[in-house]
DNA sequence: CTGTTAGCGCTTTCAG
DNA sequence: CTGAAAGCGCTAACAG
């Protein structure tokens, strides 16, 4: 489906904002102005004519008192317009504050876009306990500062690689509980592992079984470079992101020399253009197989195909990695590695809230499964 | 594509976790236990020989002090395993966490299936101050507390109704700024609209003027009840989704009466059985065209069309709403209209910035643009 | 059941 | 350039 055309915008005069109602806005932004505004619990005591522990107690409802008080005080509170403590001076006097830091490796934007990722949020936000929140926070290498100076009581992150080490350090000593999942072992950092080096041996075996000697891969990213490249030695030798180097040494172990391309990103488009530098090529040389550390670079490659007028699995056979529900596949069933994502998500979530209450937690692995579908078949006598 | 077998998992020994790591961990969580692991910014101070101010300078930047004075300091924090200042103390005391929180009307799970809704999410985290990060809550009616107990500066709203009055209410007392995308009207949040009304009428227009008088629609979730059932004038009465109903009554400025069926969520596959309701009926009865209100549900519709045998264009025409970039639709060009999704999340996340920094704003609106793709002809003559 | 007392850990005037 | 003092707003012991 192509779209064309860019929707405009326009600015429309505010017909609800008084100005007033906006300065009061900026009047706040100035630190330590007179704020007659913000009434806070101590305010309230003293309307009630009550201790400010007593107040306290009024709104978090932990202890006991009567209920004449406790109406007192919420009168009191409803009078000065105070509506509940501030969660900021909460969570210094409680240690806590009820968030857990989401690490993403990429831009927030790459992330949504890759559905493995999505559906370990969604696990995520499964397991938290109801009141928390979860922080996405990135980690583009200048993201450093960020992770420091955010507000979080736990943290997961989704692939961590070296450049975290020093974040990781300050989180460990400030006893900050951490999960990753699918990154590289880190001494404190709770682990939520897949498979991925053992079940891309599998699929690579089974290309192999089938048949086919000319194999190419095309990976995810494999360094900070986020580019289409050929994957070469140093290329490998540079890598940075631990799921891509599994699945590619899991590979090899079947095909030793294994080559391809590293796709910029996890997108069938970034796919499409790898199997096109793949397959559009002399037919003695063409790859009669391709491994796809993704689905979504799977469907690019399959487009690929169709566009240069080869059948799958007739003329080419395509294997992809993740088990992705992707909207109008229907008419392949990609030969793939299903992997438990949401399941990932999940044991990350309700690792760190166990860690949170003081639990003991063992790392976790998953493992995938494979599935084969119709884009897998021997390759075409010539 | 069709995926078989759930994965399994294994549980394995923890080999890097000393049970030491672990029972530090739990150690933390006795509130106010003798933790000597955690010194603070104090500590460091005294063991440096400075005040803490001048060590709070040593960290944050702000102020001058001397090279010498500086090294010391940060000598001092290194022997102590101190890593920079606690950032909830630093919230509290500054009253700024560089938190947004983003309330999503859905769960979590629902939200990051709509492309629209991440489209925005990704918009927003464009937007926002590098150090800060975006933190999620779901507003599912018993969610409120979460709400008002999360730690954030500033809010946004992804479609706010009624449910949210009181939550609204303590924010605007507390000052905290906010925006709400396509949402009602609220005192006190400034909105980022978009012609939902205007638009829909319009692609309606399209479909009456194409000759279509035997008309259904497929609807976005209009209420709290997330279930596939049809438009009544009872469910129109009681939503609460205020753009379904925006994009409901702009079409029947063009169809007076226009029916069909609500989905139960913004899915193909929803729109897939919502489509065969309307479709799997007697020829004379079967609409002419289906107007729905998401592309995805539209997509739904084109599947169930094929698989009902009949063609589109030819048989039934199809419509779409959001100009969203569905993978695998490359059969089609739907028509839709086009919604800049990222631009309502680029606005709304640069209107919390200007409003954090004391800054007037004012509302926005964009508009959709129509596409005209390949989905819509004139209805065949019987 | 309620009040008193002490901070959580940090930053930010304001003097020196 | 550095130090002393004063809280940010709240909660949790511990007495009464």
């Amino acid at each position: 489906m192509r779209l064309v055309g860019r929707p405009g915008f326009t600015v429309i005069e505010s017909i609800r904002f008084s100005t007033t109602t906006l300065l009061d806005v900026s009047a706040n932004n100035q630190p330590h102005s007179a704020d007659q505004a913000r009434s806070t619990l101590a305010d309230v005591a003293k309307k009630a004519g009550v201790s400010g522990s007593t107040a306290s107690i009024a709104f978090s409802g932990v202890g006991s008192i009567s209920q004449s008080t406790r109406d007192r005080v919420l009168k009191a509170a409803e009078e000065l317009g105070y509506f509940g403590p501030d969660p900021r001076a909460r969570s210094l006097r409680q240690g806590r504050s009820g968030i857990v830091g989401v690490i993403l490796e990429d831009r927030v934007l790459y992330s949504f876009r890759d559905p493995m990722t999505l559906a370990a949020l969604d696990g995520i936000s499964q397991e938290l306990s109801p009141g928390g929140g979860m922080l996405l926070l990135t980690s583009d290498g200048e993201g450093e500062p960020s992770i420091q100076n955010a507000v979080f009581d736990a943290a997961i992150f989704m692939g961590c690689s070296v450049h975290l080490a020093r974040s990781i350090d300050i989180m460990r000593r400030r006893n900050v509980p951490m999960v990753a999942i699918e990154g590289q072992p880190f001494d404190g950092v709770l682990s939520v592992a897949l498979d991925n080096f053992e079940a891309s041996r599998t699929i690579a075996q089974l290309v192999y079984d089938l048949g086919h000697r000319r194999v190419a891969t095309i990976t995810l990213p494999l360094g900070i470079r986020r580019e289409l490249q050929p994957v070469t030695e140093e290329v490998v030798r540079d890598a940075t992101t631990a799921v891509s180097i599994d699945r590619l040494l899991g590979a090899r172990e079947v095909f030793s020399d294994l080559g391809g391309y590293a796709a910029s990103n996890s997108s069938s488009d970034d796919g499409f253009d790898a199997a096109l530098r793949l397959l559009d090529v002399a037919v003695h040389e063409r790859p009669t197989a391709i491994i796809a550390q993704s689905d979504l670079l799977a469907v690019g490659a399959l487009r690929a195909a169709e566009s240069l007028g080869l059948r799958v699995p007739h003329d080419l056979t395509v294997v992809g990695f993740d088990g992705a529900r992707i909207e109008g596949m229907s008419e392949y069933d990609l030969t793939t590695m299903v992997q438990p994502a949401t399941e990932k998500g999940r044991a990350a979530g309700r690792a760190v809230t166990q860690m949170l209450e003081g639990d003991e937690c063992n790392d976790v692995a998953f493992t995938c499964v494979l599935h084969v579908g119709t884009t897998s078949a021997p390759p075409r006598r010539c």
